[in-house]
RNA sequence: GGAGGGGUUGGGGAGCGGUCAAACCCAUCAGACUGUAAAUCUGACGCCUCAGGCUUCGCAGGUUCGAAUCCUGCCCCCUCCA
């Protein structure tokens, strides 16, 4: 795989998208061409995307920026079956109301990375439902059934797994990788789609829909898989100690998703930049070169790109004041977590545990004790020296109590 | 189906009648050092009305002054044999 001649995957190349692909030179040839259609399939199983999708909603950004045409196809129907991959249990099912929430809630998030319409490089939106609801078993069974072997589907590192450890697998799930690979030959079909991206687990089940489309509809299509992103000291990105890091507002304020970013490992920057923002490799490389705390500027800028493209410029540019105020200036940013109290009950003064719990500070009082007794409680910006201190409206200042766990997590206080 | 082994506090994993809220490691949180980084060091790490109390060791009973530890039944898991 020397020189590639499609803009599109040089840029996949360049910015580390790529770890598997199917026949990259005849894929590049034809990318080369002219402009084709891809797609990225997408379950609803919850009712935010997070960023260990990002990767994949970002390359059918680059897709499009690259002039070709990008499908995002939400899992309607493959939802009802559940992807057995990995996972040593079997899914829970999840109702068809569960399933139409998530989807409605997750279809949003892609007008932030792309562009929908009617027009030849615009995006589009697909639910596989729409084939796989009306399937009819028999007749479908002998259409794709004859392609599959039991033998082959054996071998399928989903099904493997689960079965080495002897954990059971349903019929059900094990159906789950012929629907995939269905989708995938249908989306030929209805949109003349003939590359399918996705994370390195779902190779497998990339593969299934390219030799299914070729036998059945002698169709050549092809599968770019991109590799598992780690951080820096090798766990999976995304994972935080409140969870994961949703792409949803609703599941997490765009203050905590600029802080995800703001808060990445040194030796990450450049890896993110080229990852998950429109940053120009000119530019990335000389931002990642940086050190000290001068990379602490590089961060900055990683954590407005990346949330600018979320969540728009605003909220970007919201939680970067907030970040500023807050850890430059040793204030309180506006878009910091607030809660209201009553007047009342702050003129009688509250036990500072008690509003430290109810500011989402500690998840128990005990935790907070704790968190007290260590110093590392502040209000105002003053450190808290007792468990039995109270905290009262003469503390308000502009209004409002900053408190604080730690150097990192601030929450405000407003009397109503 | 047969024979063994096991289910312990977020994860891993000790404990095998009292000194057990339960070793140790990881993760996590805080403090120090810093750059809102990493590494390192220190401390914490069930809940509460916190020098005291309460609820935990798969589930339900039982033995005992006293059980995570013993017995009975049930559920689940693993290994080997068929």
């Amino acid at each position: 795989m020397s020189e590639l001649k499609s803009e599109f995957l040089q840029i996949l190349t360049e910015r580390g998208y790529i770890h598997q692909a199917t026949d990259l030179a005849a894929l590049d040839a034809k990318m080369a061409e002219g402009p084709i259609t891809a797609y990225v399939g997408f379950d609803c199983t919850a009712s935010s995307l997070h960023v260990g999708n990002l990767v994949s909603i970002m390359m059918l950004r680059r897709l499009q920026q690259a002039g070709h045409k990008p499908i995002v196809l939400l899992g309607g129907g493959t939802s009802r079956v559940g992807d057995p991959s990995g996972k040593d249990e079997s899914r829970k099912l999840m109702t068809d109301e569960i399933i139409a929430g998530n989807m409605a809630s997750i279809r949003s998030i892609f007008t932030q990375f792309l562009s929908f319409g009617d027009g030849t490089t615009d995006a589009t939106m697909v639910n596989n439902g729409e084939w796989l609801d009306k399937l009819e078993y028999i007749s479908f069974l002998r259409d794709v059934g004859p392609h599959f072997t039991i033998n082959r589907m054996l071998t399928f590192d989903s099904v493997k797994l689960r079965l080495e450890r002897e954990q059971p697998l349903t019929f059900l799930e094990f159906n789950y990788m012929i629907l995939q690979a269905y989708d995938f030959m249908e989306l030929g079909r209805r949109y003349g789609c003939s590359l399918q991206m996705g994370g390195s687990d779902q190779w497998g089940n990339i593969v299934n829909g390219i030799e299914l489309a070729r036998r059945i509809d002698g169709r050549e299509m092809y599968g770019v898989t991109t590799p598992l992103i780690t951080t820096a000291d090798g766990k999976k990105m995304g994972k935080t100690a409140d969870g994961a890091v949703w792409l949803n507002e609703a599941s997490l304020p765009a203050y905590n998703y600029w802080q995800f970013w703001r808060n990445s490992h040194d030796a990450d920057v450049g890896k993110f930049m080229r990852l998950f923002t429109d940053i120009p490799m000119d530019e990335v490389r000389r931002l990642e070169k940086l050190e000290g705390a001068e990379i602490n500027d590089a961060k900055v800028i990683l954590a407005n790109a990346a949330t600018a493209m979320c969540r728009g410029e605003a909220a970007a540019k919201a939680a970067e004041a907030t970040a500023r105020e807050t850890f430059v200036k040793g204030g309180a940013g506006t878009d910091l977590p607030t809660i209201d109290v009553a007047a009342a009950r702050l003129a009688g003064g509250i036990n500072i545990v008690d509003l430290l719990v109810e500011a989402g500070l500690g998840a128990s009082k005990g935790e907070v004790r704790r968190l007290v007794q260590q110093g590392g409680a502040k209000v105002n910006d003053v450190k808290v020296e007792s468990i039995d201190q109270a905290v009262t409206a003469a503390d308000l200042a502009d209004g409002q109590i900053k408190l604080s766990a730690g150097k990192k997590r601030h929450a405000l206080v407003k009397s109503a």
